[in-house]
RNA sequence: GGCUCCAUGGUCAAGCGGUUAAGACACCGCCCUUUCACGGCGGUAACAGGGGUUCGAAUCCCCUUGGAGUCACCA
């Protein structure tokens, strides 16, 4: 068998949406299982759609979820250039769409975009919703294809603007194998002439992609869903071409809450979005695997490698998958909690100082967050009262299971400030010492001791830490300043 | 509307003719615990409906229903 080559092929058109970083992620799986290539192409035959700085991101997503290609743009692999633009000035796809008119696969074609117009087909369609638009579709009617080589070279030579057609047959069908659903026919009839070379000279999409992919050597196509209803075409033009198919790989749709397809519209759903969001590449990564496949052992948390490893298309779903985001924040929670301390650190030092202004011991502050957070955005809400103490309600010191309420607390709070007054150790266990001695020497339950400093120092019912760790982290100085507003308040 | 595809809990998802129909997220409860969280244990919850085929159907076939995709000089 020959060498696995599968490509991811995007058009620079914005940031990397989730169902494409999938698409690209089971294309590098699919090559990457079998010790293949994977190759990356850009596909920027639309001028009109090309957004400036686009391509950067494509090559900063890859980088950063680990999708390394082996030939690209920026890598030669004796399959170049990797740029459709720049595979355009060559000629190369005029050239081919001027083989296929040769054998009467494909044709020229002059009509205008008003004739064009004139043979769309409006569905009737029922305007009782206000949201139904009018859906229509236009079948081209062959009006060019009957065109003598005389009139076409006439139409040439005085500048016509013109475009290349495919020819499809009006009978018969065409079948052609995925290897998720299997064999899929349609009849020739519900297949359009569709246009191969734009009046700009660019090839479209479809036919780029089949020349480019049979130029690269592609052995396995991977691809959305919704390309299932255009195979067919591409499936006539190989065989025009008198080329072998590729491995047709059609991954299911990813659909938002509502089950429809994930768009651009839908916002928050692209990698660097994500990333925004505070979620961990790897974890966006693993999730996205997820959606259409799982391992014949069941396992979730899963490294790149490990996905390689255990890769295998034929067992890619069928239905489409809801992208749950909630289940995302989840598995980022499971890296974010296996993550070593410094990198931890270091990736949420940033929402931590966006929050604590004041010299504050980070490292520990961070510690104390790693396992109450699903993604970094948490931070904030979490440790803001470290910067400010919030105004908070008596009430909080009220707390059934810790038998504590506002009366039980005042006292605590005022047999203890002293005693934290005369500490000098202000250390985690110093402060530890202070208090444990304190329950003892009273008789009480540790609840009712911890819990009105806690609450005293924070303003909070439920905080990253206790007592000890975050009085340490106040300093002397400003924790017992909160205890004495505590007081104050308890004692009104 | 035509065509194509899809159909196991709320979500992801095992299953590929014989299972007490896994597991995960979410949810609920219990334990642990100075709060919350983490962790541990347990629970609620599914084969869309109807016909076949078969000794036997979540698994195969057909119909119905439901959903999705697609129908551009966009990819």
């Amino acid at each position: 068998m020959n060498e696995v080559r599968t490509r991811y092929a995007p058009s620079p058109t914005g940031r990397m949406h989730v169902g494409n970083l999938r698409t690209a992620l089971y294309a590098y799986l699919i090559s990457k299982h079998e010790g293949g290539s994977f190759i990356l192409r850009i596909e920027d035959t639309d001028q009109e759609r090309y957004v400036e700085g686009a391509v950067e991101i494509i090559y900063r997503t890859l980088q950063g979820t680990g999708l390394i290609h082996d030939e690209g743009p920026d890598k030669d692999g004796g399959y170049g250039p990797y740029v459709q633009s720049e595979r355009q000035a060559s000629g190369i796809y005029l050239e081919y769409a001027k083989k296929l008119v040769e054998k009467g696969a494909a044709y020229y074609c002059f009509c205008s975009k008003d004739r064009l117009d004139s043979i769309k087909n409006v569905l009737a369609t029922p305007s009782e919703d206000e949201d139904s638009e009018v859906k229509e579709f236009t079948k081209y009617d062959k009006h060019c294809l009957h065109l003598s080589k005389a009139e076409v070279e006439e139409k040439l030579a005085a500048g016509v603007p013109y475009v290349i057609r495919q020819n499809i047959p009006t009978e018969g069908t065409t079948t052609f194998h995925d290897v998720i659903f299997g064999d899929i026919a349609v009849d020739n009839e519900e297949l359009d002439d569709m246009i191969l070379i734009k009046s700009d000279g660019y090839p479209t999409y479809n036919f780029a992609n089949v020349v480019d992919d049979h130029l690269m050597k592609i052995t396995h196509v991977v691809r959305g869903n919704e390309y299932l209803s255009s195979t067919p075409k591409y499936t006539r033009l190989y065989q025009a071409f008198g080329w072998e198919e590729p491995v047709y790989i059609h991954c299911p749709l990813i659909t938002n809450e509502e089950h429809k397809k994930l768009s651009k519209r839908s916002g928050h759903s692209s990698y660097e979005d994500l990333l925004e969001q505070g979620f961990v590449s790897e974890a966006i990564v693993n999730f996205v695997a997820l959606l259409g496949w799982s391992p014949s052992d069941n396992r979730e948390i899963m490294s790149l490698d490990e996905l390689v490893e255990a890769f295998d298309y034929k067992h890619i779903n069928k239905a489409p998958a809801v992208f749950d985001m909630v289940k995302l924040r989840w598995m980022n929670s499971e890296y974010l909690k296996k993550m070593d301390d410094e990198k931890f650190y270091q990736m949420a030092l940033p929402y931590i100082k966006e929050v604590i202004k004041k010299d504050l011991n980070t490292r520990r502050i961070a510690e104390l967050i790693k396992t109450r957070i699903e993604t970094f955005l948490d931070i904030k809400d979490l440790i803001d009262f470290f910067e400010d103490l919030p105004d908070y309600d008596i009430a909080m010191f009220s707390h059934k299971k810790m038998k504590t309420d506002a009366a039980s607390s005042l006292t605590v709070l005022t047999e203890l400030l002293p005693r934290f007054e005369a500490l000098n150790d202000y250390s985690e266990a110093g402060i530890e010492e202070v208090m444990m001695s304190y329950i003892k020497e009273k008789g009480i339950k540790n609840g009712q001791g911890l819990w009105p400093v806690r609450t005293a120092v924070s303003g909070k019912q439920s905080t990253p830490g206790g007592a000890y760790e975050i009085m340490s982290i106040l300093g002397k100085e400003e924790s017992l300043n909160r205890i004495r507003i505590a007081i104050d308040k308890l004692s009104q």
